[in-house]
DNA sequence: TTCGGCCTTGGTCATATGGCCAAGGTATTT
DNA sequence: AAATACCTTGGCCATATGACCAAGGCCGAA
């Protein structure tokens, strides 16, 4: 095994155990366990602890980014570029590396110093999706929102938080979230019958 | 000070301590000494950390389903009574006791022996919410969804993360942000004129 | 074949932690 | 005033943890 895949290795299975049972509960000895090596070894690749944290989450968002940006290369439709995109986050999210759950709900974790990494990495990400939001709102076919990060806000958080119900092979799969995750968010819950007629100049003072 | 009274002030300091540090990350002295007593005293009134935790978090949802119920009693329509739920949800969880916070974020803390009493209580606090999502979807004016606990889920989510991102004094208010809030899950984010005219049909099929 | 760098081995060490308790004090009840 | 229940005090202990390192082996390059 090369370098990169002992690291990758640490990693992935850092993520795995973090995400189980928390950063602050997992030891760096489990962490050598589960990747087959010595606790020295893994000390020799990451100094400490907070080290694999943040390296995770580095790799995590590229790693998202990366592969967000794949599958939405060939649509053209900044809208439907956005729902191709929501949808291969869920899929990630819920079915693919850990590590981006680590990333979005074990970032309290790391001592304030430790969290400058984290940030820049959270950041990446967020500006990645408002890219995305921007351009779907340039359509002119949304409402007229004024503050895109809100809007992230809202959509991002009902996305993450799918994470914390989703159950393998119960139900839904992640597209059909993701399928119904987008019709919320695009067309409301309230029947367009039973709407008051002033929504957008209501939206034009609420966000 | 009586007994009740130190009781609840633990809490109150270890909810403090565990949503700025995590609650692995806490230890028992920090807890006592911020509690002013001594770790022996506190040991004493809830023999464990896990026991603090579980008193918390039942606490939490004590409390939030109080205060929520107050606030919508004089409400008789549903869907309004959802919106100032809400509303109350969110100033509970941006400025008011820290145990809330620590119920939606540090439930993965609990070694799994301890998850049971954390889950009766967030299930208490999913049925509660259900409650009032039934009669809302009973006034007929939403769209014809399926799954309330689709529903809850992505409303939740969106509603629980703003605890991530929100700062006190900048910028929005707990009461704009549930009303920016209330209105994207209401009416969707497109504009009406640039929607497709089968939106109930896809409802119907995706929720 | 020899050399030199990369990586592993198998520990050690100081420290922090959760849980615990015997003894003593304080307040409330009878 | 006496008894009793309640609570605090101050410290102890076994254990787990993160960080660290000297020594040695492995493997490709020269």
């Amino acid at each position: 095994m090369t370098k990169a895949e002992s690291n990758d290795r640490v990693l992935k299975e850092a993520a795995r155990l973090f995400r189980l049972q928390g950063y602050a509960a997992t030891t760096v000895r489990e962490i050598a366990a589960a990747s087959e090596m010595l606790p020295g070894s893994l000390h020799y690749r990451y100094p400490s602890k907070d080290d694999v944290l943040i390296a995770l989450m580095e790799r995590a968002v590229d790693k998202a980014i990366a592969e967000v940006d794949v599958a939405i290369e060939h649509v053209s439709d900044p809208i439907e570029r956005l729902r191709v995109g929501i949808t291969k986050y869920l899929e990630l999210l819920l079915e693919g590396d850990d590590a981006l759950f680590v990333m979005l709900f074990d970032w309290r974790s790391l001592p304030i110093g430790a969290k400058r990494g984290l940030d820049r990495a959270r950041h990446r990400y967020e500006a990645y999706w408002d890219g995305l939001l921007a351009q779907a709102y340039a359509t002119g076919r949304s409402r007229p929102v004024l503050d895109i990060e809100l809007v992230r806000h809202f959509g991002f958080g009902a996305a993450t938080w799918v994470a914390t119900w989703y159950k393998k092979d119960s139900g839904r799969s992640p597209k059909q979230i993701a399928d119904a995750f987008f019709a919320f968010l695009a067309y409301g819950l309230l029947d367009e019958n039973h709407r008051p007629p002033d929504i957008n100049a209501q939206f034009q003072k609420l966000f």
